[in-house]
DNA sequence: AGAAATAGACTACCCGGGTAGTTCTTCGTA
DNA sequence: TACGAAGAACTACCCGGGTAGTCTATTTCT
């Protein structure tokens, strides 16, 4: 039931490429990385080693190349991560922190719209039959 | 101006501890702590230490104790994680946390109903001198 | 005054994220 | 065929958060 997935900066880095890729090899991962981060090859494979010890990806071997996958699910990593921030910096008052990204991120108007209506949608369930 | 404040948990805890009572000896933030995170005094007397190095809190002697106060406002220390958190998890996008939060937290109706004012407000200031 | 509690200083570890070099194997190609 | 590139394995560090023991000085209590 979606333990507890802690990532890094880099470890997320590389789980957006798998994620986004579906599944690549480590050499892929660097290339996608490698402009931004500016890392050397091996540090991309040794993460991606560390990463599978810990579960959050696989690999299968493709001729001589290992080719990795996600072994968790980017809403499970959110779930985690939200969740740790929310109970360390606000307190567990989520509200909290939807109040503060209100404030301080500058949202446009068509995402305030969007958010308005989700907010609807919400409220809709909440209020109008038990889940 | 506000540089990069990033705390770990029990620094966190701590500060949080620092923000509430405005200044706090060791002793105190460890009495404050002992109860959920049963930690011995001088793990706290050490991290403070540390937090001092880092900037995140002074202290003034008192006699022959220390009394730390916050060097950095609870406000910049959300602004940072928060930032951090949307910057690695969602990408930059902070309309995807707050969408994650009201999909995945439930909040109770009357928090929806504060949260769309302040939607509103948003708006207000966003749209209202342009369009 | 002497003992006990208190508080800071110093030191030492562990762990995990991050970074990368070196080595060994294998495969493609000149 | 022999060499060079590609890729995995192994190893080695650094750093910072976290945890705590010990040592020393001070203060307070009996």
């Amino acid at each position: 039931m979606s333990r507890l997935h802690r990532l890094g900066d880099l470890q997320l880095a590389i789980m957006h490429v798998l994620w986004a890729c579906g599944e690549a090899s480590s050499s892929q991962v660097h290339a996608a990385l490698v402009d931004e981060h500016g890392l050397a090859p091996t540090t991309i494979a040794t993460m991606l080693k560390k990463m599978e010890d810990k579960g959050v990806v696989q690999h299968r071997a493709e001729g001589r190349q290992f080719i990795y996958q996600p072994a968790v699910a980017e809403q499970d990593v959110r779930q985690t991560m939200v969740s740790e921030l929310v109970g360390n910096v606000f307190r567990g008052d989520h509200a909290a922190l939807v109040n503060h990204l209100l404030t301080e991120g500058d949202f446009d108007p068509d995402e305030l719209a969007v958010l308005r209506a989700r907010i609807e949608g919400a409220r809709r369930e909440e209020g109008g039959s038990s889940v």
